[in-house]
RNA sequence: GCCCCCGUAGCUCAGGGGAUAGAGCACCGGCCUCCGGAGCCGGGGGCGCAGGUUCGAAUCCUGCCGGGGGCACCA
């Protein structure tokens, strides 16, 4: 990576130039910014003015020390002092034009960083088996997804898990609602508690439980009967639930239930743990987590009067789980509804002996989805929801995601169903698709008209020197630290609008310079130039889990 | 009442200590003998308010105003 490179140099031309400015001691790690106008240079620093005051000397005087004691170095073509104090650098056209090879030699890994052996675990969605997904979780995954996307291309070694509830009073009620549906199914009197789940989908469970099992879970104990239906209603639930994930281009490594980590004992373990640290006591008969001690407004109940744990209480044996398991981060992507649990989570974890930072909870803000300019009603237990299924089928995955990918976590957004459904220029997703798409129409231009591209060493690629085509190289440039970014940040949308960008470039240089044209050497230069454009934003748009086709039909025009 | 997130262009959003604050949409005006016009070029217009820190603040701190969310032995 260049910047890290550019870095170190300063550095060192800082080492020489630190006795005549009278610095000893630690020197600062000179910090690099791609500065707005082209005129300061493909980067700036402000060392010197950050040093000035240290060093007691106008910050152009020590700009200016440090610029004498600069090594010459092949990819710098100039450095220059510059306004306040800045140092402005230029890098040389022989690296510029170089990283259309870098980008050939990397192929899907350009832009990945080496690997950190560090193992992080991504857990999200997590929706309890009682249905469908719907609109409500659409963010939680494509932001899950992404993520770990991200962080497998920062070097980390990414697993995703889902986690669910299938124990609960929800799920009870989930229960009595498949249930009932059941019983009526096969003619007998049977009501869904008002509290229960009214949605058509539960009927089509239990048609599905019907053709399985005819009447015989009907006569079974009662206390058997529901259990055994809740069970068979979460199992159909969880099917549509992976199936719908993978459609929208999801795909989980594991599947950990609530139950499963009680029935291993682990929740007692975990709360022992807790209890010779005194953070742990019985009050109200009920057993109690000191949150407090985290800065909790009140103490969490972790084990109810009746004996049944509490959501929390299970969150508890889940921390422990998964650093069992060997993780050396986890990652928790969660609704803005959950602010309120990270100070305990963390507490927990530090409790429970481990180190809270590496426990992230991951926040975002809610999305509000519109249809005909009306937010669309989200309650799973009246069963008036959009389904995820039915976001997919009307707007499609590259567009659902691109758009719920476009922002940043932090803020809520709109997601007006028609507006996103359009395939028109209001939807960035297919301006950053039509750039993929017009580079594999440009390729078979060129093969149809019998050009044969030429490997790359044997191609000048000096010739790019039109002012599109290196605001396009310089763009390809950044690509690497600009995801290595995106990955410390948790930021996805960045990686969203860094794609925009690159078909933006790819736009005009398309519209400014012919590609195949009566210059065979430099159409043999821009062939090559217009691969690595199109590796960089496969390899961006896959971040984003978002198609990169070689095509494109739109079907309203 | 306490806690979290957000107020940037008419709209939707980037930018989160640096030099002249960006993009898309919308609006106005241009570009098709030629590789895909889902494209390109040009134009107007903006950091909620008030203090503070700093050589430098949209960015950090405090207060206020406005919007969203949360403060269960629920899931």
């Amino acid at each position: 990576m260049i910047e890290a490179e550019l870095q170190s140099w300063l550095a060192e031309g800082l080492r020489m130039a630190a006795p005549g400015l009278g610095l000893d001691g630690e020197l600062p790690l000179p910090e690099l910014q791609a500065p707005r106008q082209k005129e300061h240079g493909d980067f700036a620093t402000n060392v010197a003015l950050a040093l000035a005051k240290r060093v007691g000397r106008p910050p152009r005087d020590v700009a200016q020390a440090l610029l004498d004691s600069l090594a010459p170095v092949a990819f710098v073509e100039r450095a220059e002092l510059a306004g306040p104090g800045f140092i402005n650098i230029w890098t040389t056209a022989e690296w510029l034009h170089d990283v259309v090879r870098r980008v050939v030699a990397d192929g899907e890994r350009y832009g990945r960083s080496a690997p950190t052996g560090e193992r992080v675990q991504v857990e999200f969605v997590s929706a309890n088996p009682t249905g469908p997904l719907h609109v409500g979780h659409a963010r939680n995954a494509v932001l899950g997804d992404a993520i770990a996307r991200l962080l497998d291309v920062a070097g980390h070694t990414v697993e995703r898990e889902y986690y669910f509830n299938d124990a609960g009073g929800q799920m009870d009620r989930f229960g009595a609602s498949v249930q009932a549906r059941y019983l009526q199914l096969l003619g007998r009197d049977a009501q869904v508690p008002e509290d229960g789940y009214h949605g058509d989908y539960i009927t089509t469970y239990a048609e599905d439980i019907v053709r399985g099992h005819g009447e015989a879970l009907a006569d079974l104990p009662v206390d058997e009967r529901l259990l055994r239906l809740r069970a068979e209603g979460a199992r159909r639930s969880m099917e549509g639930i992976r199936a719908t994930l993978a459609r929208f281009n999801v795909v989980f490594d594991s599947f950990v239930s609530e139950a499963s980590l009680e029935d291993a004992g682990e929740i007692g373990e975990a709360i022992e743990r807790l209890r010779a640290a005194d953070l742990i006591y019985e009050a109200e008969g009920a057993v109690w987590f000191r949150s407090t001690a985290y800065g909790d407004d009140k103490d969490r109940i972790v084990v109810r009067s009746n004996g049944r744990h509490t959501y929390f209480g299970a969150d508890l044996a889940y921390v422990v789980d998964k650093f069992r398991r060997g993780f050396d981060h986890l990652i928790y992507v969660w609704g803005a509804d959950h602010h309120g649990d990270v100070a305990r989570v963390k507490g927990a974890a530090d409790g429970l002996g481990f180190d809270p930072d590496r426990v992230e909870l991951l926040l975002y803000q809610w999305v509000s989805f519109l249809r005909h300019g009306e937010p669309v009603p989200m309650s799973k237990r009246a069963g008036t929801f959009v389904s995820l299924d039915q976001l997919i089928d009307e707007v499609g995955t590259d567009a659902a995601r691109f758009h719920l990918l476009l922002f940043s976590n932090d803020h809520t957004m709109r997601f007006d169903i028609e507006e996103v459904a359009r395939q028109s220029m209001e939807n960035p997703v297919y301006y950053v698709q039509y750039g993929h798409a017009r580079i594999a129409a440009i390729i078979r231009k060129a093969e149809a008209s019998g050009i044969t591209i030429r490997p790359i060493e044997e191609v000048d690629l000096g010739l790019l020197t039109h002012e599109a085509e290196t605001d396009l190289l310089r763009a390809l440039a950044d690509m690497p630290e600009a995801l290595a970014r995106a990955a410390e940040l948790r930021a996805p949308h960045r990686i969203a609008h860094a794609a925009q960008d690159v078909a933006g470039r790819f736009h005009r240089f398309y519209t400014e310079c012919r590609v195949v044209g009566d210059d065979a050497e430099l159409t043999q230069a821009r062939l090559w130039l217009c691969r690595a454009a199109q590796r960089v934003l496969a390899n961006l748009l896959d971040v984003l889990g978002v198609s990169a086709p070689t095509r494109m039909d739109r079907d309203d025009a």
